[in-house]
RNA sequence: GGGCCGGUGGCGGAAUGGCAGACGCAGGGGACUUAAAAUCCCCCGAGGCUUGUACCCUCGUGUGGGUUCGACUCCCACCCGGCCCA
């Protein structure tokens, strides 16, 4: 009897077996090793797409491999659930945010079961519940009453229109998206976290195994810099304070720019100058920062008429403002020194100012001077016009090891002129969103203008449902009376703050929160955390790198610092286990990023077109779709693919060229595959490999996947068509192999009758051997991330077994133990179809407890191997020998391999290399 | 402009410095079938030499150099593509 495999009724029955049994629910013990695996939240689109599907399947295969290896696997599953897109669709579909988000939750829970994952949905959390958030507040006041949290000012997103901020994303060239309105920069009053308080723990990666580039992303994200902050005087006595990592070229130093911001302007234009600065400034207010430090953009300034004194030589220099200096950098002001600045020399040039070169190029013979100068020298040499630091050696290293900075530093700080100094490209983290949908801010403002936390007890501030959404785009927090009106402990009236967090924030302690979602005494219960913590494995996409996985790390060091782990610590304690780990501040030991699964290349639709010629374009009164191997020779029109169309006009492409084509209103057009009349709107056009998105039209909806295949075969697509860390091209034919290999697993195990007579022996090695080598193949893969060579490994064993059904294998030991193997295997990557087919064979349940299989070295040993011979490096023959074999008997052997005879011939070999189950090379000469 | 990653058959992709192209897709040929689908078998980097013939030779991992007995792999320079930062 054959029964056809039949996914959707095997993967349901199994579902709900699993669930039922509670065969994912992860509990401590401590008899057992944990294993923390975790992959990055959803945010509640609406639906489940190829993305999710490609970060998680994968993940659930390691996850589930980890648990047959024996570990207490904790494998949880939430929802990013707060955000701009929820509050879009209240304004312009009018559906309030928490139903629009509830509804996609319950939709793509659906979604995700369906995958087969083994989520544990007992630890779900979501972060816009109120027994969420309550925590997010809980954090966000720690960190204010630990001075980790501010109010302070920073460059807002304004549009005066709306009288609102919007968020970088909905600014689209100086205008907001939605109303094409202008948008300005203005300094608001927003909350910031401390997140330079731990830049310089940030930088370092010793405790954990992350990617490469993402350590690299962040340390310049950090952007850690060495100089001194150098203190000038404004003629009126102001103090000017500057940052540089040059100070060793402060002689040079010939005039300072300020930020249009910087509140010095004001004091220190002259009333000549007045009129200029003014418009200058209020022009910078409409630029985004990106536009004004944007390096092709041409340099523009403005004097002010002020002058300050350089302190290391009593240099009188004029202040100019310009908007590529950021008031939210460093000092919001610089010392310019053109001669070894190329920003600054660009500026010098341009507005006439003077250059003073203070480094001699090494190799030089004439001294350097400004007028010989068409760019600035940014180079090695010795500094020269600096008084008492001339002569000192200047060489390409950074901060003090650098001899003239060193020098300047070492002078300056001798004379109280400035100090040496630390800073980061990193800014503060600024949290404060002028939106609804987000965490509120649990501060109250009373009438004397002070602000204190909600207390404990009154937490969560909880988000008002019943509110109006206009379509200003205004927060409705901002006149919501029944929210903003409040009281103070002392019971006098105050008002609640209306920013709402940034989102970052929900997801940057989430992982916590799974360990007990619904705990109520804290923000998760520490007898869970002192067994599950650290996460061990992380995966999710490196566009997250500098965000998310920052502020990540940024959260796990202030938690600690706060004392939030030490109850957990304390208890690891207790069970004998060293808290080091913790001591980190380290959220996930060990990260690794999936590619990104980009759209099907797809061809446009051959065509012929014909009509009338004017000039090099056709107005087409016919088109027809055709075959294009049908395509005729000679054609009186346009032949060729559509590679673009934009309304009724078409880019036709072929061979030769690209021609415009456009259609007639009245066109005849005509498409076999489509029945009855055709539109313009129907024909295809060339689409090229790029992200999926439903404007592209080339997005693959994993639902009809499953639908028509199964989940088995989706995942195990997804799992073999790419390098998984590296994502690629989805291909609609690929998921052919995967399936195919289930198939044939299916009918291996249900269709093939024991054999009648006796297998050889060397049959039984021979297979045995490819079993355990398979073994080692998945498991040595797994352990890496590379599926795709996984899945390679158990379609080769397939392909055996296929050979081995013909012989009188199926039935022994041999044979029972190869499909016992496999079905192992298969069980991360197909858990359905495993299980299925475990049961089948009359193995107790569940293959999912099963224990993963161990490679015996002895019987994967291969007992002769072909290795090739070469001379001088050129493979010439190849000849067979034992494993074991001693390397001068093989090197002999080689030396009389009948193939290389002619190669060696009245030669004298100077050389025998031999690499064990590889080659031998002779080199001759 | 800076940083990072990548470039291998028609395609997706394999290869601890050791026989390049595993595994799969597409394609070609054949078997089965009234036929098609499905299934099964064989071939499948390029060029050459053979055409009583599959044996052999040369070239080949973006380009040009280098290190090495040996380079897809390591080093240098360049070209192209993607991502991030400006």
């Amino acid at each position: 009897m054959t029964e056809k495999y039949d996914p959707k009724s095997i993967e349901q029955k199994w579902q709900q077996q699993w669930e039922a049994d509670g065969l994912y629910r992860s509990t401590v013990d401590w008899d057992k090793p944990k294993h923390y695996a975790l992959t990055m939240l959803p945010y509640p689109s609406g639906d489940l797409h190829m993305g999710h599907w490609f970060a998680m399947a994968p993940s659930d295969a390691r996850a589930r491999y980890m648990r047959m290896k024996g570990y207490n696997v904790l494998f949880p599953m939430g929802f990013d659930a707060f955000g701009l897109p929820a509050e879009n669709a209240a304004v312009q579909r009018n559906i309030h945010p928490a139903k629009w988000t509830y509804a996609n939750i319950e939709r793509m829970r659906q979604q995700l079961r369906s995958m087969g994952a083994m989520f544990d949905w007992e630890r779900e959390a979501v972060s816009c519940d109120p027994d969420y958030y309550k925590w997010t507040e809980w954090f966000f006041k720690e960190f204010y009453e630990n001075d980790l949290a501010y109010r302070g000012e920073a460059l807002v997103n304004w549009s005066p229109t709306l009288q609102t901020v919007l968020a970088n994303e909905q600014v689209i060239d100086g205008k907001d998206e939605r109303t094409g309105q202008p948008v300005i920069q203005k300094m608001m009053t927003q909350w910031f976290f401390r997140y330079k308080a731990y830049a310089d723990e940030m930088l370092d990666f010793s405790h954990i195994d992350w990617p490469e580039p993402i350590k690299i992303m962040q340390t310049n994200w950090i952007g850690r810099s060495e100089g001194a902050r150098v203190t000038f005087h404004t003629e009126q006595g102001d103090p000017l304070e500057i940052y540089t990592t040059r100070p060793d070229t402060l002689w040079g130093a010939t005039f300072m720019v300020l930020s249009p911001e910087h509140p010095l302007v004001d004091v220190i234009t002259t009333p000549a100058q007045k009129a200029e600065v003014t418009a200058y400034v209020e022009g910078a207010a409409g630029l985004t920062e990106i536009e004004r430090s944007s390096e092709s953009r041409e340099k523009t300034g403005v004097f002010t008429g002020g002058y300050a004194i350089n302190p290391v030589n009593q240099a009188k220099v004029p202040i100019w403002i310009a908007d590529y200096v950021l008031i939210t950098y460093g000092t919001g002001a610089i010392m310019a020194v053109p001669a070894h600045d190329e920003r600054d020399f660009a500026f010098a040039r341009k507005f006439g100012l003077e250059i003073i070169p203070v480094i001699q190029p090494e190799g030089m013979a004439d001294t350097l001077t400004a007028a010989a100068m068409d760019e600035a020298f940014i180079g090695p040499g010795h500094i020269i016009n600096s008084g008492p630091i001339d002569g000192t050696p200047v060489n390409m290293e950074k901060g003090r090891k650098n001899p003239s900075i060193n020098a300047a530093i070492t002078w300056l700080e001798e004379h109280n002129a400035g100090e040496e100094a630390i800073n980061y490209r990193l800014r503060d983290w600024l949290i404060s969103r002028q939106r609804y949908w987000g965490s509120p801010i649990p501060i109250i403002h009373t009438e004397d203008g002070s602000m204190m936390a909600v207390p404990d007890d009154q937490l969560p501030v909880l988000l008002p449902e019943d509110v109006d959404f206009m379509p200003s785009g205004r927060s409705p927090l901002t006149y919501e009376e029944s929210f903003l009106k409040t009281t103070a402990p002392d019971g006098s009236p105050a008002r609640r703050e209306t920013d709402t967090m940034d989102t970052f924030m929900c997801s940057s302690w989430y992982w916590y929160r799974y360990l007990s979602p619904h705990y109520a005494p804290g923000p998760f219960d520490p007898e869970e955390a002192a067994y599950w913590l650290p996460v061990d494995v992380y995966t999710g996409g490196a566009e997250h790198a500098t965000m998310h996985l920052l502020y990540a790390r940024w959260f796990a060091k202030a938690m600690r610092d706060l004392g939030v782990f030490d109850d957990a610590m304390d208890i690891m304690k207790q069970h004998g286990r060293d808290p080091e780990e913790m001591t980190w501040g380290e959220p996930m030991l060990l990260l690794r990023n999936q590619g990104q699964i980009l759209g099907e290349e797809r061809e446009g639709d051959y065509i012929l077109a014909s009509g009338r010629w004017e000039d090099d374009k056709l107005f087409a009164d016919k088109i027809e779709v055709i075959d294009p191997s049908h395509a005729p020779k000679e054609f009186d029109g346009v032949a060729g693919e559509i590679m673009r169309r934009t309304e009724n006009i078409l880019r036709v492409g072929n061979a030769e060229q690209v021609t415009v084509v456009e259609l007639l209103p009245d066109a005849e057009i005509n498409i076999p595959d489509i029945p009855g009349e055709n539109s313009v709107n129907q024909l295809k056009h060339h689409l090229e490999i790029q992200r999926m998105s439903k404007s592209k039209g080339n997005v693959v909806n994993p639902d009809e996947l499953v639908e028509q295949y199964g989940s088995d075969t989706v995942r195990a697509t997804l799992m073999f068509a790419f390098d998984w860390q590296k994502g690629g091209p989805w291909s609609s034919r690929g998921v052919k192999g995967p399936r195919g290999l289930i198939e044939d697993v299916w009918k291996l195990v249900t269709a093939t009758d024991p054999a009648v007579g006796q297998p050889t022996a060397a049959q039984i090695r021979d297979l045995r051997r490819k079993t355990h080598q398979t073994i080692a193949a998945c498991t040595r893969d797994i352990e890496t991330f590379s599926f795709n060579t996984y899945i390679a490994a158990l379609m080769a064993f397939r392909n055996v077994l296929q050979e081995a059904a013909q012989t009188a294998l199926p039935g022994s030991d041999a044979w029972n133990e190869a499909i016992e193997t496999l079905l192992l295997l298969m069980a991360p990557i197909t858990p359905h179809i495993a299980e299925e087919l475990w049961a089948r064979i009359g193995r107790p349940y569940s293959i999912h407890q099963q224990a993963w299989p161990v490679s015996d070295p002895e019987l994967a040993k291969e007992d002769t191997v072909e290795i090739a011979v070469q001379v001088n490096g050129k493979v010439r023959d190849k000849i067979s020998i034992p494993v074991d074999i001693d390397p001068e008997t093989a090197k002999s052997q080689a030396m009389a391999a009948p193939g290389i005879q002619s190669y060696t011939d009245g030669k004298t070999p100077v050389k025998v290399i031999y690499v064990p189950g590889r080659l031998v090379n002779i080199v001759v000469k």
